[in-house]
DNA sequence: AAAATATTGTTATTTTTTTAACAATAAGTT
DNA sequence: AACTTATTGTTAAAAAAATAACAATATTTT
């Protein structure tokens, strides 16, 4: 299938969240209306979206929702599940170790590295954490293809060279330090702050 | 002055920070292309959004950062500053209350709220934590404007509806349950579960 | 002093994303 | 059985955002 325009891969996931609470309650089929007004969008963009990765409900029943969240997991998940790294085990890095710990999915943080003694050698929810130096190593031992950044924002540059040295092929940047990285390796960067100005800026327009 | 896209808006609060650390460096002109490169994106942008602010800068010489800088301060802040409440104390309420301490800037949060007896009652980072039911009172009494949730997701929405109704004017929201608000109040949402997916997604396809 | 260069500011073009329009049709109603 | 309604799937249009093109011009070089 083409690669599908980043704002429908957002709203897939955000889409099959939705769903599996549906199914958990027990629905069986919804209609493109119900999934629109679940996420506050128009029933027009979940139809495009659906009809961009190729699944047609039925007329006048609608979407059945596990095999649209069945065919969503196809498309978002890999078979064996896809291993992430989070270098920079503090405040961030630690809630989101544990926020995914909670979640049976796909995809699994399975090593963290930091520089600071008093974080290295110990577990946090289920997750080691080792060395920064042994980064590259466990990178390749483990086959960790994403990472996210959550050390302070003047190593991240550096930090950022390091895993693609290592081979990591996605990265999630926290630190409000814009990076580059190679054609290649796909790089979503967000900044708290940001998106705290720009409310700021349109409380005060109004 | 019209209001600013979005995306510029965004921007802006990026270039700003970035000129403010190029003014400790004691550089006083900058070229739309050296914003660019501090950056990653591209000067035609940067020109672009400077222009739409109104600003000029000098053939050869570039931009006055200072001049510059303040600029993007009369359009993203108030002369008074926005007060801002957290509601939720829990991991990622905390990490924010006290990344924002550090840095001196025109958006303060001035109060937390939270149902936990632990938490209530209690200051982080000279934030006082009240508990839930005093959120209409304080929200009235310090006029804050702007609320930043952070509580589990399923709440979510009760406490987006309290905020509302206590005149809250802009909403962060960090849960994943999608939120609706009246026109009038400015909602942005930010899903850390779908940022990640949509790395792994365009991992995956590579 | 003329020519070359670097850089801005702006308009035009392209691309991406959202929204609207509507034809097709299954299911329900008369 | 004919008619009405609800809903999908898709194409078309509009809106938003990014990129390209380029004219204007101050500075530097020849
Ligand atoms: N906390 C927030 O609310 C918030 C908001 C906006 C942005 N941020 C940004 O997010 C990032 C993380 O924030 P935080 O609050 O978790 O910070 P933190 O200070 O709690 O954690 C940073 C961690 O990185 C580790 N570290 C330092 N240098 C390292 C290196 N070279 N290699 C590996 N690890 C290293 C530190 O030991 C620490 O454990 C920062 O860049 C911060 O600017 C945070
Ligand atoms: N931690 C992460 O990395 C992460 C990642 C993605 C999304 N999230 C989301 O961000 C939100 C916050 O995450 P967290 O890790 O900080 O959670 P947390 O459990 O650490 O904190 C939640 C806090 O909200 C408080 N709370 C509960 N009910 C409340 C109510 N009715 N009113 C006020 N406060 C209430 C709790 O007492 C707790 O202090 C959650 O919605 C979570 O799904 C977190």
């Amino acid at each position: 299938m083409e690669t599908l325009p980043d704002k429908t891969v957002e709203r897939l996931s955000q889409y099959r969240r939705s769903l599996n609470n549906q199914l958990a309650k027990g629905k069986e089929h919804i209609f493109s209306h119900e999934i629109a007004n679940l996420l506050h969008i128009t029933s027009v963009q979940v139809r495009r979206d659906i009809m961009l990765i190729g699944y047609s409900g039925t007329l006048r029943k609608g979407y059945d929702i596990k095999e649209l969240v069945d065919l969503i997991g196809k498309i978002l998940d890999t078979d064996e599940g896809q291993k992430i790294a989070v270098v920079g085990m503090g405040n961030i890095g630690k809630a989101f170790i544990h926020y995914l710990y909670e979640k049976r999915s796909k995809l699994k943080v399975v090593a963290a590295f930091d520089v600071n003694p008093e974080k290295i050698d110990k577990s946090y929810a289920d997750v080691y954490c080792y060395h920064l130096d042994k980064l590259k190593d466990i990178i390749a031992k483990e086959n960790i293809k994403i990472g996210i950044i959550t050390t302070p924002p003047q190593v991240a540059p550096e930090i950022s060279d390091k895993l693609v040295d290592a081979g990591i092929k996605g990265i999630l940047n926290y630190t409000p330090k814009p990076l580059s990285v190679p054609e290649g390796v796909y790089l979503e960067e967000y900044d708290m702050i940001t998106s705290l100005e720009k409310v700021a800026y349109f409380v005060k327009k109004k």
